[in-house]
DNA sequence: GAAAATAGTTATCGCGCGTAAAATTTAATT
DNA sequence: AATTAAATTTTACGCGCGATAACTATTTTC
């Protein structure tokens, strides 16, 4: 292989003795061709090594084969594993995916939209910041460039929205701990830009109302993502102060939980469902090292599989019929009990 | 703003009032036109909203301002965060970053830097597995693209290498540990594809043989980047049987000591330099996560920001210079102990 | 085996921009 | 005000490929 420099597709055509225009059909669909000739194509293809010019190729296509794949912050593993999961799914299908983290940061939110759509995408799957998301401005992205949302919605806005269904897995955990122990207060974030935090929060006041205990709801202050400091420090005040009303607590999520483990760990407690223990903390995400705190967390585990896949064939679906969807979809999928040691 | 539709740069010339060729400079070097233009120019662009579509400016171009960023493994916080102020720098002197993560698959680096080839960027900077990667095409690729590695080195190969200096950094940890109580067994990975393991096990023993204590290394098998649970599988059999000549451990990486205090803390230990403390353990790269753990780990910090920087800073200065290196240039930045709880 | 369908070829245009050379304008210098 | 240097405009071409029309070759169908 690599007996000479091919610059273009016209070289390459005299090389295999194949036309341009038909190695054009063969490279944007291997299977419009000839089988015989799509073989001559191929047995030149391992000879010559010449691939399409990106770029000439995308400024000339209609539509771009590029799938935009936005997540409001790598560094937190559990974007870091969706955005993964979706990277997969749009590779399967032949598409591009560029994935591009906000860090954290709504304004670079606006900015990642804005980068995209210079790339022209056929399609993008975004994992908002939700209520701190510029709304207006997502909205305005999604009349030139299919969306579908996962993880956080945006009520209202893009083709379809793909997530957990926070009040089944909220109630699974709430039904557990009320059966098992003493019933669950609630920690969260005083300002969570998360939508899932309200549903939450929401769904948590119905399921104790249905299991028949008082709800107890711990707000506390903290801005950005540091959520294992938020959890701790914050977490750590309410548990030396004797704050919860019950001695279990059911965090907004895994890593404000993890902080608040952290604390109870330097305050000498032993977290549990054990005899010698002195509380119980459940988290929400079933976040990658959740299994190795100490003890490691019992939590709701999002199928992150199942998230990813449904946003991204939804998204095909929407490119490839070429028509938006005229009613805007919903899916949610349900979360599952993960029983670890501290709770 | 926002009149009418902008398609190219010829509307944008007729609109504007300015010839196509300096719009042209303008957008590939603002300051190469006169400030009165430039005025004009900007004046005429926040009322039009034109963007030069980024395809045919790539195609056209030389070199493109693209730079690849290939990370081992974004599910790893210690790349994602590394990623992201590699991507920051990138963005400050105007280059447009591309970041793909190998998702630990050496299979995928080859992968991603033939992605990369397609897109023909102006540099890369990779965090190469080193042993697992595929040195030839690492070697083939820095032929065509200018590389500088960061994080791992691979010997020889590449414009440039930045990382942390493993001799130091395990010196100052092994000498802080020998100082405060029993001299550490070093613990690792029987096969790590990492090229900093072996250099902080060489590193190990010269430290201890310098501070006159004997060495006792431990390796153990498992594959993979689930560093977390074998230190807790096969960490936990060593702790279980007695395996450690000492109470101190110190770990080749943070995920593997994460991992081994989560089978301690199973196991009923209390880790730590207290008085109660049965054994304590130490890490390496201060993992985001270090500092929740049970207790919080004690380790050695790398300086992200400097290798980050100095290695954009690096590649930056060769693609502008457009002279390769005479040198292979090495820069290896110093790790800071952290001291907390647990060791 | 002839007609019908399918696949491939030749020829030509267009996409949006980079770039070079020559002609012209503008600004800086004495 | 004349001279010179710098910046801009004009003109023209090329990049590599998608798309299409009109034609030719190949394969299928009955």
């Amino acid at each position: 292989m690599g007996q000479q420099k091919i610059r273009n597709m016209e070289e390459f055509a005299a090389v295999s003795g194949i036309s341009r225009p038909t190695l054009s059909k063969y490279f944007n669909d291997a299977d419009s061709v000839r089988r015989s000739t799509r073989e001559r194509i191929e047995a030149a293809l391992s000879q010559y090594d010449y691939r399409p010019n990106v770029y000439a190729v995308n400024q000339n296509r209609r539509k771009t084969r590029n799938i935009g794949v936005v997540v409001p912050n790598l560094a937190d593993p559990f974007f870091s594993e969706i955005g993964r999961e979706v990277e997969l799914a749009c590779l399967a299908e032949g598409y591009s995916p560029i994935l591009l983290s906000s860090h954290g940061n709504p304004a670079q939110e606006r900015a990642n939209l804005d980068s995209l759509r210079a790339l022209k995408p056929a399609g993008v799957l975004l994992a908002p910041f939700g209520k701190a998301s510029d709304r207006d401005e997502i909205a305005r992205f999604c009349k030139d460039v299919p969306v579908v949302t996962f993880d956080a919605n945006v009520e209202g806005v893009c083709e379809a929205f793909v997530g957990t269904d926070n009040f089944q897995s909220v109630d699974l955990i709430v039904e557990y701990l009320c059966r098992s122990g003493e019933p669950p207060c609630f920690f969260e974030m005083k300002t969570p830009s998360n939508p899932n935090a309200n549903k939450r929060r929401q769904a948590y006041l119905e399921a104790m109302e249905r299991h028949g205990f008082a709800p107890h709801i711990h707000q506390v202050p903290g801005e950005g993502w540091n959520f294992e400091e938020i959890g701790a420090t914050e977490g750590g005040k309410l548990i030396s102060a004797g704050a919860f009303e019950t001695d279990t607590v059911l965090c907004s999520n895994d890593r404000l939980a993890i902080g608040m483990l952290s604390a109870a760990y330097g305050m000498g407690l032993r977290v549990g469902h054990g005899k010698d223990c002195a509380m119980r903390i459940a988290g929400q995400d079933d976040h990658p090292f959740s299994r190795y705190t100490c003890p490691p967390l019992t939590t709701i585990a999002q199928d992150y599989g199942a998230i990813a896949n449904r946003a991204a064939s939804t998204l095909f679906r929407i490119i490839e019929s070429e028509i938006r969807l005229v009613e805007r979809e919903e899916t949610l999928f349900d979360g599952k009990l993960v029983m670890r040691a501290s709770a």
